[in-house]
DNA sequence: CCGTATCCCGAAAGATACTG
DNA sequence: CAGTATCTTTCGGGATACGG
C-alpha cells in the first residue's frame, strides 16, 4: 500500500469523508477511471474501505473510510510529516552527488 | 525508498552498525550482488548510508547509517510497528472477502 | 572481496474505447 | 454515472556470467 502514489492520495480524499466515485476522479488529478477503481477495489477488500451502492438511475457509489482506514491515514500522515521534515536534506545530498558526478 | 524489501532489510541491519558488504549479504538471505549494491549506491545518493572504501588487497568497503539514515530508520520502525498491529486485520478483511467470492 | 555487465521476465501502470 | 475490456508500454527485479 505504501507504494502506490493513488493508495496516498485516495486514502487522504476519504479522509475528509464520504465521496462519491466522480468526485474522487476530479479530486486526483491524473487518474484514470481504471486505477481509481483498481485502487478502490484493493482497499475495500483489504478492509480500509467501505462501498455502498445506491440502486438508483444514474448509479450513485459512495466511498470511505473505514476505522482501519483512518489508522492508516494516520500511518501515512506519519510518513508525510517525516518527508516534509527530511526530504529537503535528501534532495539536497542527490545533488550533492549529482555535482560530484559532472 | 518505502517500495523497497531491500531498503527495509539494509536499513535494518545497518542500524545495528557500520557493516562490510559481505556481511550484508550474508544477512539478507536471497539478494542478489546487483541488488545489494544497487540498493546501497542509492541510499548512498540520498545521504542515508556512508560508504568507506579501504584502499588494500583484497578489498574492504564498509556502510554505516548516516544521521538521516537513523532518522529514516525511525520512521521505518513506525511503520513496523503500524503494521504488528494492523497486518492481522488486514489479513481477516482479505479472507473475508475470498469466503464471499467462493 | 567487491563489485559490473547483460539479458530476461512478469507485474503494474497508462491510454483508449466501450457499456448497463 | 460508474465502471469494464483491451492493448501497449514501462520498469524494477532477478539470474547469470565476468572483472579489477
Amino acid at each position: 500500500m505504501l507504494s502506490s502514489k493513488w493508495v496516498y492520495l485516495t486514502v487522504g480524499a476519504l479522509r475528509r469523508g464520504r465521496m462519491r466515485h466522480g468526485e474522487l476522479a476530479r479530486k486526483m488529478e491524473g487518474i484514470t477511471p481504471k486505477m481509481l477503481t483498481q485502487t478502490l477495489r484493493t482497499l475495500e477488500r483489504d478492509g480500509l474501505v467501505r462501498r455502498e451502492i445506491f440502486p438508483v438511475i444514474p448509479p450513485r457509489v459512495e466511498y470511505e473510510l473505514t476505522a482501519l482506514g483512518h489508522d492508516l491515514a494516520g500511518l501515512l500522515d506519519q510518513i508525510r510529516q517525516w518527508s516534509e521534515v527530511h526530504v529537503p536534506d535528501i534532495r539536497s545530498a542527490r545533488l550533492a552527488a549529482q555535482e560530484g558526478t559532472l
